[in-house]
DNA sequence: CCCAAGTGATAATAGGTATTATCACCGCGC
DNA sequence: GCGCGGTGATAATACCTATTATCACTTGGG
């Protein structure tokens, strides 16, 4: 064995072959037209040399020389594969997957980057963003300079989950929060509810935004008035509280994981679920039951969000950028309705 | 596809602090000594210049020019983020994706493999292989030619799982499954049991030659007699006849899944379990109850495996390839008995 | 016979980074 | 005046592929 077997390049098989490296080149991918031509018997004697040799194009050189690479990057904002994002991420990653591979993509995940603040950082000096052709950024809450960057240097990307920068027009994929959300307030409407509390994070991100603002349009309609309680460190206590105070008759919280919360602390306090109060969550619930009910709340479809974001994705890389002004980058799929077993009729309890 | 987005490179740099790329190079790189030097002045020019723009290396080039690239392929020969899949490939994903993190290194999923005869194919016209400094190998079978071909060609690769090709040394990390079968074998005698029924698949993988050793093993040297039956198809009727015949008190399953099929098919032939039959299988148990009993099994540090897998490729990649032959390139893990509740002493049924 | 067009293939170059070899300049000692 | 070591920086090159421009040679037409 020789002590270092470097790759075999064009050049080799061009010295194999006795032509130069060009034709190899454009044999390699079928070129021929007017200004190269190559006669079927050389054609066939350099592909002899490359069938008999191990012959793999080196992608670094291809991607130098401006081609696309069929890469496409994943970002995500905190860990990936842990078992806990697993619920979050999972569905979206197994849609990805799918997704590139029926487009022929190799998927490269920056798990390399520096993490400040418990967040990875997209930019850094050592970035491998570049080697991809594109990238889905993926995470509860992305930093908008990331994105107006990433807009600014024209570089294809796609956010999974809706975005409303103002500063620039950032292409996502997202689920449609504002009709789901409405859906439910109709719902507990219907069910003769019209007073609840909406139990909600600190967080700012829009798809929050879609929610509250639902929430808030129906107070101010008087279709059903909510009072906000915001929590902080999964502490519901103040949530409870207001419950308690009376006049709610059903609670909204703003994500599954609260909800479980709330229901939590409702028990301990001795509170009735869902006959003396009703709940629903305002995110996926699939997997997730309270005391043997199914939780009343959305059915998302991820698996399909994340596959639309690759395809999207796919478009703007193959569309130059002065033209993606024409393009539509902003979509939102629509959700189904859990209707469950929390949110009942009001009055369930006499 | 899109024309070049322009990006900011070392050239642009040099031309706004006055300098050539040459010394743009060194600066970044911290590169000093007689050969070349750079005073203080001109490095914090330079460095200013750097700060002020958007500059990040482009990885491709890097690459080119002989750099490792921090980029750990990861290949699969199935899809590795399925629901499905996420049993046995989770934890080590996840293992792979927090080592990668300690490392520095991101990861680049071949998703893209052309599929043959339902594997994905290593090899290929444009595989991107080459653009990882190195590549970790899973799956249940893995093909014992890419094995030999990527010794061959001296690109540094770990399969995780136990490998004995006679052909090439391969690199590995695996789950001593030796000792573990050895280990509940006699547990199985030290209850009382003589007499039992192998349940295994005709898959011929280093691993199940390894489990199957000990079974052969310990029915040759008269400790525990083994009647071996091949399933195909998760038809295991052959099985559950081979108890009903007499004689087994004990059967060992290949691996988790076979055992739940094996519990399912007893329970319609009415067979009761552990009391009639005990069970037990070669393979990780976690999350695997029958009928509310914990399954006697393994308990196998899937997460530890997949971190050494990466840190023995970090080394291999760290060190040039005529150093190979001096390292310890195959490492097995320990894993721990779990005993659970299927296993239980002979005549327990009286 | 000579120009034009056609044929087959190659030299030259771009693309961005890292390294090696080289260069220009200055001050100093003799 | 001249070599000489030291200093600061750059030109040249390699890495590998894809493309453009160019070249050498042949053939047909006038």
């Amino acid at each position: 064995m020789s002590p270092k077997t470097r790759n075999v390049t064009q050049k080799e098989i061009a010295r194999i072959a006795g032509v130069s490296q060009t034709t190899v080149s454009m044999v390699l991918n079928d070129r021929d037209g007017s200004n190269v031509r190559i006669p079927a018997a050389t054609r066939e004697r350099v592909k002899q040399a490359i069938e008999q040799s191990t012959y793999v194009a080196d992608p670094a050189a291809r991607r130098l020389a401006g081609l696309d690479n069929q890469i496409l990057g994943v970002f995500t904002y905190e860990p990936a594969l842990s078992p806990e994002s697993m619920d979050f991420y999972g569905p979206l990653l197994n849609g990805i997957e799918r997704a590139a591979e029926e487009v022929g993509c190799d998927l490269l995940f920056f798990t390399s980057s520096p993490v400040e603040d418990g967040r990875r950082t997209l930019f850094h000096r050592k970035t491998r963003l570049r080697l991809a052709d594109g990238c889905i950024l993926l995470g509860q809450d992305m930093d908008g300079d990331d994105l107006k960057r990433l807009v600014d240097e024209r570089f294809p990307f796609v956010a999974v989950g809706r975005r409303d920068e103002t500063t620039a027009r950032v292409p996502y994929v997202g689920i449609d929060y504002v009709t789901l959300t409405d859906g439910l307030i109709r719902r507990a409407v219907e069910l003769g509810h019209r007073e609840g509390v909406y139990v909600h994070r600190d967080g700012d991100s829009p798809t929050a935004r879609d929610r509250r603002g639902q929430i808030v349009a129906a107070t101010e309609s008087g279709t059903l008035h909510f009072t906000p309680v915001a929590v902080a460190d999964d502490d519901v206590s103040a949530a409870v509280a207001a419950v308690a105070a009376g006049g709610a008759t059903v609670i909204f919280a703003e994500d599954t994981f609260l909800a479980e919360d709330v229901a939590f602390a409702l028990a301990a306090a001795g509170i009735d679920l869902p006959r003396s109060v009703s709940l629903a969550s305002l995110g996926e619930v699939r997997g997730h039951s309270i005391g043997g009910r199914v939780l009343t709340g959305f059915q998302t479809p991820r698996q399909q969000v994340a596959a639309e974001a690759l395809n999207l994705l796919q478009k703007l890389v193959a569309t130059p950028a002065d033209e993606w002004p024409g393009l539509d980058t902003q979509l939102l799929l629509d959700g189904t309705l859990e209707l469950g077993e929390t949110l009942v009729p009001v009055g369930s309890a006499s």
